[in-house]
DNA sequence: ACATGAATATTGGAT
DNA sequence: ATCCAATTTTCATGT
């Protein structure tokens, strides 16, 4: 078998010059991230600006210009910018110093390495074959092809509704024929779920003349308390709606063969 | 000078057991960042649910227990973990597994190692000194200090006013006595940030009897176009504000010495 | 623990 | 290019 990622190049405790030769070399290969381990200061100055005094991180480069600072801990990077248009190392002061820059916004990273310990240029092929479960969209798919999930007797009129204070994700007519607003999280809905749902019907009563009856559905697996609580002295309902059947649960045999 | 990370470990081409041991060794250590780059399959069951093909991949594992499979673009990482309960490396068909579970809510990454090309531990300590400005806290901080950077004459009334729609960023009165209502955003204003305002002038409007003026000012340094077209129909306002002082700028002399 | 809202949010899709 | 809404958002903060 062949292997797919190749590490092209490992410093060990790199001086300034032996640094800035790897970076030279290896950022912006068409697939190599570049790593770097060690004391940095980081500057960030941009749509905001930010300073991590001396510290330990781990510097990430990728061969889209993403540039990523990691401390150690957290999910969220200490520092970042992504897809930046130019990437110049440097010596100053005698230490290497990297400058990430980007211009549209106007972004600059510069990292100050005081102490690299360790280096390392590794090529990934692009990945493929990526795929995501249990999204919004998905659910919408869902519902879109069974209202009766949401009510008995509910049609649907239409999906992403164009308004103009923004999309509506169902849109319905019951039973007795009044018109359902219906707004879907896939998470537990908070506040701003119930307050997009109240804007998206008072859009659709002022549409319809403001005398027609216009109900709203928020569908999701949970609420808050005070979302729930604001949703019913709006007049607005909640729909518990979890664990909806795949696609391929739904789907007729034989489609595809 | 003291050299603060130091390199733990370091595995070029491991085999599965010895990548398995490395694992074992280096992962959960009091500061260890652990590193595995190489061809990997990673399946996500948890809030949602994914499935990343066998592809090449590079893996971060921070001693807080933080997981994150990075791709070769982009700021996000392919998949994550933050946080996990249990790191538990095995082997399984003679290859090396990283089980990754979170307890609270329930998930699980499992990482298949395929053909790993080369594992770090690096020690790194805890960095401090981190500062971010120009938040919308500080913005905040800055016109409350001076309201007449929004309208000469406006006298602040509350900050962070609570009611039951949200909390109101800035309550004041203007020169003429009519009650005041003023949105924040640190960035470029959009829809939200317009019906976030219209909701909390309703909202004063009603405590107030519904028969005295209130007027609504959406201060930001931007705003986007369809927003203040709706910002305009609803009789609302925009105020562009940016570069503010910083508190030092503004700060007495001698306040501290 | 729960709820809320900001973020250098990022990202993808629509216009 | 601009705008909008989802996100396994993450994260800090207040209750």
């Amino acid at each position: 078998m062949v292997t797919s990622a190749v590490l092209h190049g490992l410093l060990h405790d790199p001086d300034p010059n032996g640094l800035n030769e790897f970076l030279e070399e290896h950022l912006r290969g068409p697939d190599s991230v570049v790593q770097i381990a060690g004391e940095c200061e980081i500057i960030y100055h941009g749509r905001a600006a930010s300073v991590a005094e001396a510290g330990d991180y781990i510097v990430l480069i990728k061969p889209d210009g993403t540039l990523l600072v990691h401390g150690h801990r957290g999910v969220k990077p200490v520092n970042w910018q992504p897809r930046c248009d130019e990437l110049r190392p440097v010596i100053e002061d005698g230490r290497c110093v990297l400058y990430a820059e980007r211009y549209s916004p106007s972004e600059l990273v510069r990292i100050d390495f005081l102490s690299p310990i360790f280096a390392a240029a590794v090529s990934l092929r692009e990945a493929t074959g990526f795929e995501l479960i249990g999204t919004e969209a998905q659910m919408q798919e869902a519902l879109a092809r069974t209202p009766e999930l949401i009510e008995e007797g509910l049609s649907l009129l239409d999906r992403e509704l164009p308004t103009e204070v923004g999309g509506i994700d169902l849109y319905a007519r019951d039973r007795s024929g009044r018109l359902v607003v219906v707004e879907l999280k896939r998470g537990k809905a908070g506040q701003e779920a119930v307050h997009q749902l109240q804007r998206y019907v008072d859009r659709v009563r002022t549409l319809n003349g403001g005398d027609k009856p216009v109900r709203g559905i928020l569908a999701a697996p949970d609420i808050t308390t005070p979302a729930l609580q604001q949703l019913q002295r709006q007049g607005l309902e909640f729909r518990e709606v979890k664990s909806l059947p795949t696609e391929e649960e739904q789907e007729q045999p034989g489609l595809f063969g």
